[in-house]
DNA sequence: ACTTAACCGAGACGGTACGTCGTGTCTTGCC
DNA sequence: GGCAAGACACGACGTACCGTCTCGGTTAAGT
């Protein structure tokens, strides 16, 4: 079913390929403003009619950029301790944000004020997988007997995740491991006292 | 000597304040992107060059704009009670978030991801003074008894707002006076309790 | 040797056709330089490869449509007077210039200023053609002794028909009817009356 | 009267005069239709939007760099014989469109074929200024009772000039002095003969 | 009947130029 | 010397064709 193939030559995986690479490369240089589909194109070695077939606009091409790069490694241990779980997790993140990827992720955030576009793909593409992850890891901790029942996860995530993408789009204050244990103490530890 | 004034005709304060309130005005309309100082200049009966005379760039123009906006109305209340106070104000600054100037404000910080002088500028004159007024909003409780000392503030109000920033930057989920409700006992019920 | 065929599918001598037809109609309507290859291609319902295949560039299409457009229809009339044959007949060919074919063959020469095959074209499928049968006019009235022998014939037909195409082509003076009378008389009757 | 200058910086004779010249060599080098505005404004070191803010085309700009090229240098002659006036005349013409500026006529008139400004410059700047001599040759002759009163000068001047296009545009036939001679007498010695 | 090979449509590709828009700088005359 | 008006060189925008290139499918001639 649907077997039939689009008639005309197909599209060329090699451009597809070398054109996200192109915009990931230039967009951690210049962020997202001074990022030209132009200069895309032209990295690329490819024409910027083709940029254009495929992508409307520089939303578009940078969200699927992003989309493409491997940004999938973090995952979320397994401890046996909800507060060490989420630390370590946090932690990790900040790292991310503080490394290579972070201008990436800044550019896409902030380019996304301006076109829903780069937000929606940020949410659905890296925020949303994440938080699937932190569920579970709530979850078992309500199993283990660490956490209460009928806990509003959305709302403990936020307050935990909050303070980081805080800190680092604004930068007014330091983001380090030391942050984040302290705002995961002062989340979690009384949650966990309660629930023993 | 210091008594000297240069020569010539003064600086045109009319000009000044039809440039920042027609950049205000525009800003609201369509993001920090999309503003160009033609249209600035154009919108405010000006010359381009009186515009690049007097700020270096769009971002100066932008932050001076926000500066002369009168945005500093979110003074916090003093009830006699930690969280009522600050529940009261989180939802302001919701409310802000949701009206006509939210849009402003997500410009400045999205488009101070690749312009450090905006987000800078958003701290220090919009962030730093309600913070000032926050530490003081802690500290009546601290002497009240109400929430213990060596507290660090930082950390709580991060913790606070953090929660807010994302979810009005990412928009990944509802941004209310509900929600906001939550986190403030969520975070500051423990605290108060410990400190009976 | 001579007698084998190619093996494989034969050439469509559907799209052939349909190729030159489209050609003819979108020349009338917008002029070689704004004639694109790829509108023709769409209007013919063929593939640009096929016109390119067959086709080295757009000249040569066009000379081609020229070619196969039926603009043969300029035969002279023998009525036994040189002045009243040529003057029917470039009557005639003024009628085709001010006709739907003018714009055409105005492109053509346009066309042929900058690509000499247009012209080389031109020449050989049009103008050569009219001119053998315009030998044959004058060649009858030396016969008859309505004029001199010894006449350089391009000299005569270019001075007959010179002014027309200037006037066609630079559209400085009325191009009709009365026009074309009064430069056959000027140049032809003094020949006719020497000739008495 | 009218005294008042335009405000704003006041146009750049310079950039205008570097931007024709470059107009015409290019066009000597390329003919009309390969002419692109943007070769032209990078070797005239000019911006291609100083280009498009004073001519709205390529037909202007090559129109209006015609006219301020030197081809005003074709002065008829005085030597009390319309035919040696003219025939000399004639064949100086020839010799312009065989020579350096003989593909700046050509582009003009053949571009002109699909854009009719280029053909109204062209008989506006160059052929209305030579005809207007030529009726003061002719009507010297006519002064001197060499030539017949109430001839139509425009139909003897396209009989003698028509065919020296023809041949240009054309190239169907050896375009000399030659040629230009047998035409002359073909045309003029009737009408003088006459006059005696 | 079966292979073979050129044909054809569709349409993507790297390019080039288009004409427009905004940048930041400049020149002019008025105030 | 500030200011508006506005021209300037520059460079990216998004579009349209260019001429070339795969594709899958079609159509005969020659086995």
């Amino acid at each position: 079913m649907a077997g039939k193939r689009a008639p005309g030559r197909p599209r060329s995986e090699q451009s597809r390929e070398s054109i996200l690479a192109s915009t990931l490369k230039l967009l951690e240089d210049s962020g997202f403003q001074t990022l030209s589909i132009e200069s895309v194109a032209n990295d690329a070695g490819a024409s910027k009619a083709t940029v254009y077939r495929w992508w409307p606009n520089k939303a578009s091409l940078v969200a699927d950029a992003f989309a493409a790069s491997s940004l999938a490694e973090l995952r979320f241990p397994d401890t046996g301790s909800v507060i060490k779980d989420l630390s370590l997790q946090m932690s990790h993140l900040v790292n991310v944000f503080k490394g290579r990827h972070g201008k990436l992720v800044a550019s896409l955030i902030g380019g996304g004020q301006s076109d829903p576009e780069l937000i929606e793909s940020f949410v659905r593409k890296f925020l949303r997988p994440r938080r699937q992850e932190a569920y579970l890891t709530l979850e078992r901790a309500v199993e283990r007997g660490e956490l209460p029942r009928n806990l509003d996860f959305d709302v403990v995530l936020d307050s935990l995740y909050g303070p980081i993408y805080m800190r680092f789009l604004l930068g007014h204050g330091p983001l380090n491991r030391a942050f984040t244990d302290e705002v995961c103490i002062l989340i979690l530890r009384p949650l966990v006292l309660k629930a023993k």
